[in-house]
DNA sequence: CGCTTTTAATACCCACTGGGTATAATTACG
DNA sequence: CGTAATTATACCCAGTGGGTATTAAAAGCG
């Protein structure tokens, strides 16, 4: 059985007439007879009832008629279905991104991609200790957001991965409001050598931590770390209680943190970038589709507002 | 496209092997490879990555996958309906049958169809003044359940129908308890020539009407006629009221009906036939299981109560 | 590092069959 | 009763689905 047998079918179902049947279907009236003769071999039952005169469907007939429409509808929709899938118009993106882009970065592009492709359910894996770069290589994520220090210091990131810098913004540090520094505008890192230090642990972001020890390192100290946390909520938060400073990116400031200052760093090296990663083989049209959207906000709003 | 193309995209979809899945398909590799090829060229999109060495699926051929694994089953669907359809075990009937035949006939038939057949969809239609032959040869119904006179009495039905004998009854007088007659045993119809009668109206039931004037006319009376009523729970109300006594099928005994004796008649042509009534050119699956179901209740049921 | 193995793609060929034409058979209708 | 309409039959041809032989390229292995 082929598909065309069942075309023929539906006309002839349709029309009730083998001559106007073979005419719709471009086709002479002979073989279409034929065809259908073949399909009611193969099922094993009579489908029109035939006079020389009339045609009829018979119960089975009209059954299978009502039941190929709806196989044929279902094709339909397969055939689009998978073409919109390779347009990356429906599909799923799961997306790691880091507690640091989930203020500013991640709204905006969330939205444009929603907007821009409703029908892709759009995964968001905030960032916790099981996202790396190895969960992208290990298909778990399709696309992370990662911090990763500036180049040249940027180290080799896993081959098999492609990289987009969605965001360069600058560093800032964060103190209690109480803080002798605070409001007192750009500061030297070296004002800070005493303090305790809020660090983000190495071994989960090696790149961002790296940074920070290399800041300062050039300001001529080393930070005296007072506590480690993950999330960029939780550092706040002990910033906030006094437990001591952090270095954080700068589009934090944009949100309100109460009894937080956010200062400027006096050094050109205190400047961050956000960068998108993906697996670079693969070729998924989702994930293209998102960094279609992602460039466009970068060069627009992102842009804009800097 | 052709069903070939999508049973071969799922064959190798499942294999991610294109030798293995020609292997399966009892086919070479070579026209295979082709045939997914043209597939892909038709839809417009890629299905699979393939390397020199690897089969993997796109984005849009796994969603080809599981849709195409739909349309399949929606097909099995299709044509397992159609089967079904041709042995009738799935479709509607509708069944048009006299108020006499409710109480044991139709219980006994309805029942034993549904067990056979639970798919089909019984429509019971009592007759009331729109149920005539008529109703059968306009397509309104696909089976009657008649009231017809006895042989050689029976007029010549319509042509286009054919018949069969269901049960054949004796007939009994219906009249109040507190009538003279009741429970005295068998009766002739003589006695009650001067009562009042209730009787089923003529164009409504031609055959059985003329079938009760002619046992009265034989008895030697004309029966006067006090009340006309369509439904035989009318009828009996009505005898039980005291309005009349009337002729009705003996099977109705098998009911109580509080206030009514009936008692059989002294007469061989005191019978009633009950037939079914159906179309003799369309031949529905449907139509010819009820018949078969009905041939075994008459047969082994009805027979046994005798 | 090169040889072997694996596997998809290419080239080419043939038989089968889908579809065309001509015609017969049958029936409804004027 | 003859004519028009409509399906079935008979026969033929071209297109193509599928086969075989081979190539190309990548992976595995010694």
């Amino acid at each position: 059985m082929e598909l065309r047998h069942l075309r023929y079918f539906l006309a002839v179902a349709e029309e009730l007439h083998f001559g106007r049947a073979a005419e719709r279907l471009n086709m002479a009236q002979p073989p279409l007879s034929k065809q259908i003769r073949d399909l009611e071999q193969e099922l094993g039952i009579g489908l029109f009832r035939r006079t020389k005169r009339h045609v009829a469907l018979t119960a089975a007939g009209s059954t299978l008629q009502v039941e190929l429409q709806r196989m044929f509808a279902q094709l339909d929709h397969a055939v689009l279905s998978a073409q919109r899938a390779s347009r990356g118009e429906i599909g799923r993106l799961r997306l790691g991104f880091v507690s640091s882009a989930a203020y500013h970065v991640l709204p905006a592009i969330s939205r444009a991609f929603r907007a821009a492709y409703p029908d892709v359910v759009l995964e968001l894996h905030e960032q916790t200790a099981d996202f790396r770069p190895e969960s992208l290589l290990e298909g778990t994520l399709d696309i992370g957001l990662y911090r990763v220090d500036l180049p040249p210091y940027r180290p080799a990131l896993d081959s098999g991965l492609r990289t987009m810098t969605v965001l360069r913004e600058p560093l800032v540090v964060a103190m209690a409001d109480s803080h002798r520094l605070a409001g007192r505008g750009p500061v030297d890192l070296a004002q800070l050598a005493a303090d305790p230090w809020i660090l983000i642990p190495a071994q989960i972001y090696p790149g961002f931590h790296a940074q920070i020890l290399r800041l300062c390192r050039t300001a001529g100290f080393t930070p005296r770390v007072a506590q480690e946390a993950f999330l960029i909520q939780t550092i706040v938060g002990l910033v906030a209680a006094g437990i001591g400073v952090a270095i954080v990116p700068g589009s934090l400031r944009q949100l309100c943190w109460p009894g937080v200052a956010m200062e400027p760093i006096r050094s050109p090296e205190a400047l961050s970038d956000l960068v998108a990663l993906w697996r670079q083989d693969e070729d998924s049209p989702v994930v293209s589709a998102f960094l279609r959207t992602l460039e466009r906000v970068v060069s627009c709003d992102l842009a804009n507002e800097a």
